[in-house]
DNA sequence: CAGGTCATGTAAAGCGTTACATGATTTT
DNA sequence: AAAATCATGTAACGCTTTACATGACCTG
C-alpha cells in the first residue's frame, strides 16, 4: 500500500537471481517446481538449495522483476510468478554481460588424487577405483534423466538447455575413459 | 602449560584442513607458501584463500596434527610446520575413507549458456565465443604454468600432484574442442 | 626510494546448506 | 492407514571471501 511499486533500485541480482529468473521465464512457476526442475537441469553447473528459493521469489517480486498470483490447489496456498518486462530486461543483459567469472570446481575426491602419494599401491587403485565407480554414476544420470528430458522439447521450445546437457554428458564420458586409462596405468606400473 | 598436548578429541576436520596438511607433508612449511603452492596446483579444485591458511594452521597445531617452529628470517616473524604421527593418521585415514563426496561445480557462464534461447543469434554465438576465449586461457595457463611445475619432480617425489595436473589439462583441451565444435554448428544454423 | 613480495593475522559480510516447522493432498 | 509428494517458509550454523591491519625485506 505504501511501498513503491517497482522500487528495487539499488538491488543486486546475482547468478541464482537469474537462474530463477530464467526458470520462470522457461514457464516453470512455482518455487517448489523451480528446485524440481533445477535438480534436472541446472544442478550440474548451479546447484540452490529449496531454501534459497522462496526468500529470492520475494526478493525478485519486491523488486518488480516478477509478479506473483495466488493460485491454491485444493485447501493447499500456493503461489505462481510470472516474469514482467523489467525482469526480460534484467535477464537479457546479464546474460550478454561480458564479464567472465572463473569456473569453480570443488572436489574433495580429486583433492584425494593429488595428495595419493601417501597411500600404499593398492590403495591407490582402490582411490581411482571409487572415482571412477563416482563418475560413471554421474554419467549414467546425465543419460538417463537429464539428457532425455532437455532433448524432448517441442518444436519452437528452448534448445539451450540440452547444448547445456549434452556438454556435461560428454564431459562425464571423457573423464570416465580417463580415468579407466588411469587405472590401466597403474595396473601396468604396480606388474612391474 | 596447562594445556592437554595432544587435546582435539572432538575436532573435526575438513577437505580444507587435510589440503593444508597435505601440504604441509609435501615439505611446503609456512603458510603463506601453502597459499603460494595451492595457487598453482590444488585451486583448480579445491580454491582456498589466505585467510583461511593461519586459522587453520593453527587448529591443527591446536589439535596435535602439527608441530608449529618459530623460524624468523631477519627481523621477520615466521612459523615453520612440521606433520605429526597424529597427522599422518588422520591424512591416511582421510585419503583411505570411502564415502565419496559429489563434485560440486560453479559457473555462471554455463548458466548463461543454459538460458542462451533468450537472445539474438548473434547474441548467442557472442556468449559461446566468450566461453571459449575463458576457457582457452583456463588451458593456457595449465599448460604453461601449472602442468611443467608438477611434471618437473625429483625421481622419488610425489607424482599424482603431476596427474592431476594433467586430469584438468586434459578437461579444458576437451572442453575446447567441444566448445569449437558447438561455435561451427551454430554458423552453419544461421547460414541456413 | 618506490613498489613488490614475504609474512601473519583479524573482522565483517555474504552465501549456502541443514535442520526445523507446518500442513494438505495423493498414492500405495 | 501410512508413506510419499506438494507446498512454503524460518532459523541456525558453517564455510569462504573481502577487506582491513601491520610491518619487514628486497629489487629496480
Amino acid at each position: 500500500m505504501g511501498i513503491d511499486p517497482p522500487a528495487g533500485g539499488a538491488m543486486k541480482l546475482t547468478p541464482t537471481s537469474f537462474l530463477i529468473l530464467g526458470m520462470v521465464r522457461l514457464g516453470v512457476r512455482t518455487g517448489y517446481d523451480i528446485k524440481k526442475f533445477a535438480d534436472i537441469s541446472t544442478q550440474n553447473f548451479w546447484p540452490i538449495s529449496l531454501a534459497q528459493v522462496y526468500p529470492e521469489l520475494s526478493k525478485l517480486h519486491d523488486g518488480g522483476f516478477l509478479t506473483r498470483r495466488s493460485d491454491p490447489k485444493g485447501g493447499r496456498p500456493r503461489s505462481v510468478y510470472t516474469i514482467t518486462e523489467r525482469g526480460e530486461t534484467a535477464l537479457g543483459s546479464w546474460l550478454r554481460s561480458t564479464k567472465t567469472e572463473p569456473v569453480q570446481l570443488r572436489d574433495e575426491a580429486m583433492l584425494r588424487l593429488f595428495f595419493a602419494d601417501a597411500l600404499s599401491a593398492a590403495d591407490q587403485l582402490a582411490l581411482v577405483a571409487r572415482l571412477r565407480e563416482r563418475n560413471r554414476g554421474n554419467h549414467e544420470e546425465m543419460r538417463r534423466e537429464i539428457l532425455p528430458r532437455a532433448e524432448a522439447v517441442e518444436p519452437g521450445g528452448p534448445h539451450y538447455p540440452a547444448v547445456a546437457a549434452r556438454f556435461s554428458a560428454d564431459l562425464f564420458a571423457f573423464a570416465e575413459k580417463w580415468l579407466m586409462q588411469l587405472s590401466s596405468e597403474l595396473e601396468a606400473d604396480k606388474k612391474s
